[in-house]
DNA sequence: AATCTTCATCGTAATATTGCAATATTAAAT
DNA sequence: ATTTAATATTGCAATATTACGATGAAGATT
């Protein structure tokens, strides 16, 4: 198949799994960390920064954006692109809710 | 291709990917979910929870295995599953050290 | 021993992802 | 107007993922 069956589970689920797959590539995960480490919006320069070709920076960052991960503002010839915080801060959110369930009461494991 | 070019990134990067893709599909949030929500390990019964076959979700956990996100342990015939709470909490020291990071200093976007 | 239960694995089809060369687009610079 | 620079899109090949029926393996039940 290769088609997840989204439509059986709840929105939050769907939500929670673009989120999770949009960070599941370590050029994407390296792209987030660059957007956050000169802590300002980037215009450019970010393939110079990846060990890839230019088309596939391009298709990682839509990715990113299609998730709502990254927001980018068109400055002139370049583009700006900067990490949404809100949409970060939801996946965070979750991660630390689901975290503090962990109790594993009757350790099997 | 189709394969990512691990060898790129630093080992960290490609950890985390590793832990946000296995988290990146609706039916394997649902089976965290459903482990943390009964508060307990788990012998089989995950299959009746999913609206999938029993091999698509032996897959499912097989890959949250892999992650090293759950734990299996052979009680007799069944097996008892739980969120191994070590990696969860490396996933969830990462996105919160991450979202702190997130000023947007010159918010251009 | 034969059967049932539980879970994994195999095989396979459908679809998605990754990566890049070639090309297109758009705005700035000349 | 041409050229340059920055980014997106297209098209394609290689590989991965998702899903499930069929089957296998191993312990439990009868």
């Amino acid at each position: 198949m290769g088609a997840s069956k989204t439509e059986h589970f709840t929105d939050e689920q769907n939500e929670i799994a673009t989120l999770a797959k949009a960070l599941g590539h370590p050029a994407r995960i390296a792209i987030i960390e660059y957007l956050l480490s000169v802590d300002a919006c980037i215009c450019g320069d970010i393939v110079n920064e990846l060990p890839l070709a230019q088309p596939t920076v391009s298709q990682h960052l839509k990715e990113l954006k299609n998730a709502g991960l990254i927001q980018g503002n068109i400055e002139g010839n370049a583009i700006c692109y900067c990490v949404n915080e809100e949409t970060l801060g939801k996946l965070n959110n979750y991660i630390n809710h689901i975290s503090n369930k962990i109790t594993n009461r009757n350790n099997c494991c």
